[in-house]
DNA sequence: TGTTTATGCCGAC
DNA sequence: TCGGCCTAAACAC
């Protein structure tokens, strides 16, 4: 999915086309199985979001102040467009094809929740509530995040696991995903990906922390991952999300579908994309599925 | 034309 | 640990 910097970039999407509209009624695609209610307020209502790790939350607040929340898991393609009243039919039909969430406003328009290939989802939930399985967000709740890791990582069960596939964990790192893992443990040159976790050295585990701040930032600033599954939220209304520079970020990815880049494909059949220099280091499973070792 | 691949996650063995 | 959920772009032939 979107990971770290696309959910926020997403989020504060929603944000901001938001302002300054009412919206009163939420309708969703025939195709969608999400089963989840979606009456909210008899009378019109505003929307805000809030992003944390991977997950992103629609906020409503009706006029007479009672508020709502409604979480939004963007799976692999998710995110979100403006579909405006007077939009030509072929955009519109384009866009509702995979417009799976529709919230619609006073004046006509909808702000939809586009989804190509419907892993997303949605639920309500508890006023300020945030998934209890997933951990504190690196960016925004960055000293929780490195406090837990640092005082939990040489204790806790988890951390048997191996570099490689701690980072996936959402319970630890929330937000990092495929290709933000392979980023950060490029950043790190000293840590064998395949080394226990709660066997690094505590300095070892600092640079991790550090660097699942610092690459999030650096692909938020960069607007995004752009890679094939998932764009940034577009539509019809102009924004500065729009335009990207694909080039800026491309010089930035460093490992993670690079040509020269080595990759297996891990426990959870991900291709985890990794410095040559760690070649010797691939244990013998994952040496048989889809794999290769450049020089 | 057919096959492989994709930023995620869940649930059945 | 593994398959399943989905679509469509990119690749292989």
């Amino acid at each position: 999915m979107p990971e770290h910097a696309e959910v926020k970039i997403t989020s504060e999407f929603v944000s901001k086309i938001s302002m300054n509209r009412e919206f009163t009624h939420m309708t969703k695609s025939d195709v969608s199985k999400v089963k989840t209610d979606l009456n909210t307020f008899d009378e019109p209502f505003i929307v805000k979001s809030e992003a944390r790790g991977k997950e992103m939350k629609l906020v409503l607040e009706s006029k007479s102040g009672s508020k709502r929340e409604l979480m939004v898991f963007l799976g692999m393609s998710g995110t979100f467009v403006n579909i405006r009243k007077n939009s030509p039919d072929d955009v519109r039909n384009k866009f509702l094809k995979h417009g799976h969430l529709r919230i619609h406003d006073t004046e006509g328009n909808m702000l939809v929740f586009y989804d190509v290939r419907r892993f997303g989802k949605w639920k309500w939930v508890e006023n300020g509530e945030w998934s209890g399985n997933r951990g504190n967000d690196p960016v925004s709740e960055h000293n929780d995040f490195k406090n837990e890791i640092l005082s939990k990582y040489k204790d806790h069960k988890d951390f048997k696991s191996l570099v490689v596939h701690i980072l996936m964990n959402q319970r630890w790192f929330n937000g990092i995903g495929n290709y933000l893992r392979s980023e950060i443990l490029y950043r790190v040159p000293d840590v064998d990906p395949w080394t226990p976790f709660n066997q690094l050295s505590e300095n070892q585990v600092l640079n991790i922390i550090q660097q699942c701040y610092e690459c999030p930032v650096a692909a938020y600033n960069l607007q995004g991952g752009q890679f094939r599954d998932w764009k940034n939220p577009f539509g019809e209304t102009k924004t500065n999300y729009a335009k990207v520079n694909e080039e800026t970020m491309h010089e930035w990815r460093k490992i993670y579908g690079v040509k020269t880049s080595s990759y297996i494909t891990d426990g959870t059949k991900r291709r985890f994309w990794f410095d040559p220099k760690w070649n010797s280091a691939v244990p013998e499973k994952y040496r048989k599925g889809k794999f290769l070792l450049k020089e």
